[in-house]
DNA sequence: GTATAATGACTGACCGGTCAGTATAAATAT
DNA sequence: ATATTTATACTGACCGGTCAGTCATTATAC
């Protein structure tokens, strides 16, 4: 009797990401994703239910991951400015070799009927959620100090994941901005205006 | 019938538009946004090569009309931050009924393989120049005004962007943060730490 | 009458998912 | 120890539904 291994289940997860990243959901093959996994097709269906599945197991380990960061950060005695900048900075390096990662966990925002649309909301969203409660908790305690502006919350920590996003593009040169990460976090946190 | 019409054209980008943004590029099909439009399936073929012929029709549609925003404002006698504004308030008005709309407007970030992403950087890439110059523009005045910050234009003008794209999400309620757009244009010109 | 716009039934490639069969490790018997 | 049985992980050829794109036919403008 054999055993399936957790680190086999890895490996596909690990085959599928990077796919997903490569191609995107709808590009991705199966075929593929298995070969890259070193396994057959089949097998893929012996660990994920059918391709949805495959790819909400993706997200919820990049999510869980990115959460892993916050709470990490959280415990170190640091000013909540600080413990925003540790984050961002170890984000950035989580993903500088995969910047497509970053589409992948916002949320799609199509309408009720697309089928892996709705399996998203329903089963991500609150993971979603948790990343974004967890980025508001720091948020919070920075108001408190006096460190931060009267902002709302978690109006702040989506702009901080929009500014990551800005970050991240920039990094790259599709867009032809090409600047170090920092200044996008620079931006989030001054703001453009002067005074 | 003679000629084919621009008009029926525009009906057909308007039904694309439509069912693009309810299901996605890949779950849109063509069937669909024909009867939308109400012409048959071939029709679709007279007026765009293929599906992402059509695809990328929208895309230059909408960035068309986002970069018209920002010209028109660009020609008011206000100050740069009150141009800024303006066009965020165009834009949010703009996009209100379709929040989806805003998904399609950023390019994606797949690597070489996939076709439609391919021809995305080729064609589509050079409009989201456009858009983004434009803004940057605003920017650097603003900046030779003394009304900005020093900041590099072009990032300014992606933060601004994804600013906007934190403005519409937080004025549904996917995220549950509920929010209205103007918080979100406030972080971005003030940014969240104190002073 | 003729050129062209419009139609929608049709086709064929494609791919997610299945399942009958195989391989192999553990359990058990001798 | 070793043979035999049992359990199940794994395989990959195959199937059936789907849908982008085609084209023979029809409708219409001039």
């Amino acid at each position: 009797m054999r055993k399936k291994s957790i680190a086999k289940r890895d490996k596909i997860l690990r085959a599928a990401f990077a796919v997903v990243c490569e191609k995107g959901y709808y590009e991705t093959r199966l075929e593929d994703v298995a070969k890259v996994a070193g396994v057959a097709k089949g097998t893929v269906y012996l660990y994920f239910k059918d391709k949805p599945d495959l790819y909400l197991g993706i997200i919820r380990w990049l999510i869980g991951k990115a959460v892993a960061i916050v709470e990490e950060v959280k415990k170190e005695p640091a000013s909540a400015p600080e413990q925003l900048r540790q984050v961002f900075h170890r984000w950035i390096d989580a993903l500088s070799s995969q910047p497509a990662t970053i589409d992948l966990v916002f949320p799609e925002m199509r309408e009720e009927r697309c089928e892996i649309a709705r399996r998203f909301r329903r089963e991500v969203l609150p993971e979603v959620h948790r990343l974004i409660k967890a980025i508001a908790d720091v948020v919070r305690s920075g108001i408190r100090q006096a460190e931060f502006r009267r902002v709302e919350p978690r109006l702040a920590a989506l702009s901080f994941l929009n500014a990551f996003r800005s970050a991240v593009l920039a990094n790259t040169n599709w867009l032809g901005v090409r600047t170090s990460p920092q200044r996008a976090l620079d931006i989030f946190f001054y703001g453009i205006n002067k005074d």
